[in-house]
DNA sequence: GTTCATGATCAAAACGACTTGCGTAGGTGG
DNA sequence: CCACCTACGCAAGTCGTTTTGATCATGAAC
């Protein structure tokens, strides 16, 4: 079924047709009123790959992402989704399970799929893909590489501020050693995360200890390792801050498995705000990542470039906030 | 740039360019050599909406499901769009937040793509939407639903195993008041779950006190509500099983916050196993869905309706069983 | 009653990949 | 040297939608 049957049907030629569906006031409203009814009653739909095709946009936008198990990127597809629905944009979503080759592969997938933009929240970037994109003049919008060009724009989190707000809460509470569980090594968002708190610390007029500084692997996991690590020390920070909330997560189960507690023991400030944080206990401090204005972020960066492929794309921002719940308090004095 | 250009660079035709991408073996390999470095250094990727238009599949699925938020789902769809990359499938995924309308639009974008074929985990189902997705055509494969169709067919999930290994794992740990908290009123999903509560308690010999029967709605907050209730009661359960693991979390939270204690005083069964109930405090005993052979009984069921969407859907299932951890512990003996 | 304007509609071309039947040039085997 | 095969070229047609310049109808103005 096509619209040349609905044309026939409704006794009009197929641009009739076409002219009803997308809303141009050249159809006298008896016309249109009589193609309407012929395409309820038939539940016709229109071939979108033959649009895509003619026009050579999609109206979709490809996704990219590292581990969809990671509860940030659900919270953060979420508010994309929304965006995009409200649009009437597509979503093609995909993971990189960190693997190089998924990557290729998946944006090879996104270009056959002629979609309008990418937009990569996968940290891994090789050079290779990005190539192959703007080669192909597809909207590029990276997260945090702060990196733009033609077609290639990026959107970076401000670090700095939520991270001078949990320093300075930390400092006010009288604490004096910090720590810092970073991400996975080699990863410059893990740079970022990582000189945004040594920056905080210095602000505040404290020294960052380099020994009270770890690597983790933005999971549970890394968080445990790195305080196992940390509790094996003579001299311990009496606060910590994690590279997101997992990663707390993970310090904060090895606090409680050694039979310490939070905040009297240590104070812990995470770093996303996933809703995970409200629920363990307690409850996570933690700098607020505002997901929903990130992927309003996106969007727009994708659509302004869709809009114009050949223009050079723009840096945005998106700053980040202390939240204060339960995981911070005063440091015990200790003997 | 087309096929054309790739063939007048390398000196063939068309056809020969079309034959060396799909792989066909009339192709003398240093002319497919010489094409294929062509197509490298350009970069080319051939435009999947033209091969879509041509042949009416777009060899990609839908996933519709009702709130990515919910840790279960994205653990399913890692295990599914990696089942679908191993097959060259892109996966479309949409949420629907619950409301009716996201459905019938996200159907009708579906339907315009040429989707093969659509999961539908969402639970809400009306059946407008379905019939409009019958009538194009696209095999649907829904969950939990137990039809089957032309072009329809379902996985449905065999609660009743994991929930009798539940109950006999409690009623040995001496359990006899075993209350359930479900899940949200009125959808069948939830009728199933407790169905299956009822026949398991009912096979151990074992009596369903209607008091102890409350309802959530999948989420924490349900769960909390829902115990609140029970901990105001004089008689109470000695052992919890909950809708899901969320639920059961939210019941923990309760239990913590009025002091008590888990397994002490209260055994708490969950059902899912999703990533979290082995975080939580304590880890949570609960009948274990596996994500993965779910995903590949959705996929097995699309891939044969989509080879043959004329012939009716068959009713695939996946086993539950039960996951010990802490949750769970013979009763303390109450005054 | 003719002319003109204008609004409504039509027919045909274009988008790009793929197939296909046929043609042909060159090479191989008998 | 004939027959056969292999590796390609060529050209046309297909998929369904949108756009275009052209055409038709209607009514108003003269």
């Amino acid at each position: 079924m096509d619209m040349r049957d609905i044309a026939k049907l409704a006794g009009v030629s197929s641009a009739t047709v076409s002219r009803v569906i997308n809303g141009s006031n050249l159809v006298r409203p008896g016309t249109a009123e009589r193609v309407r009814r012929v395409i309820d009653e038939l539940k016709f739909v229109p071939n979108g790959s033959a649009t895509t095709l003619k026009y050579g946009r999609s109206s979709s936008y490809g996704l990219i992402i590292p581990d969809i198990t990671n509860p940030f990127f659900p919270e953060f597809i979420r508010s994309f989704e929304a965006i995009l629905v409200g649009k009437n944009q597509d979503m093609l979503m995909a993971t990189t399970d960190f693997h190089a080759s998924r990557m290729q592969q998946t944006i090879h997938r996104m270009l056959v799929r002629q979609v309008d933009g990418v937009a990569l929240l996968a940290s891994e970037i090789e050079t290779g893909p990005i190539e192959t994109l703007i080669r192909n003049r597809v909207p590029l919008v990276t997260m945090d590489r702060r990196l733009v060009g033609r077609g290639l724009s990026d959107v970076s989190i401000h670090y700095v501020s939520g991270m001078i707000q949990a320093v300075e809460h930390l400092k006010q509470l009288r604490h004096r050693k910090i720590g810092y569980i970073g991400g996975s090594a080699g990863l410059t968002i893990s740079d970022h995360r990582e000189q945004a708190f040594v920056k905080a610390v210095g602000r505040a007029g404290l020294k960052v200890d380099p020994n009270f500084v770890r690597v983790g692997n933005y999971r549970i996991s890394g968080g445990e390792t790195a305080m196992v690590e940390l509790l094996e020390m003579k001299d311990q920070p009496t606060a910590i801050i994690a590279a997101n909330d997992l990663t707390a997560i993970g310090a904060l189960r090895v606090i409680h498995r050694e039979g310490l507690s939070v905040p009297q023991d240590f104070s812990i400030v995470g770093f996303d705000d996933i809703e995970l944080s409200d629920i363990v206990y307690p409850p996570l401090t933690t700098i607020r990542l505002p997901r929903h204005e990130l992927a309003e972020a996106f969007v727009m960066a994708l659509e302004s470039s869709a809009k114009d492929p050949h223009a050079v794309g723009k840096q945005y921002s998106v700053r980040t906030s202390l939240v204060v719940r339960s995981s911070t308090g005063p440091p015990r004095r200790r003997k």
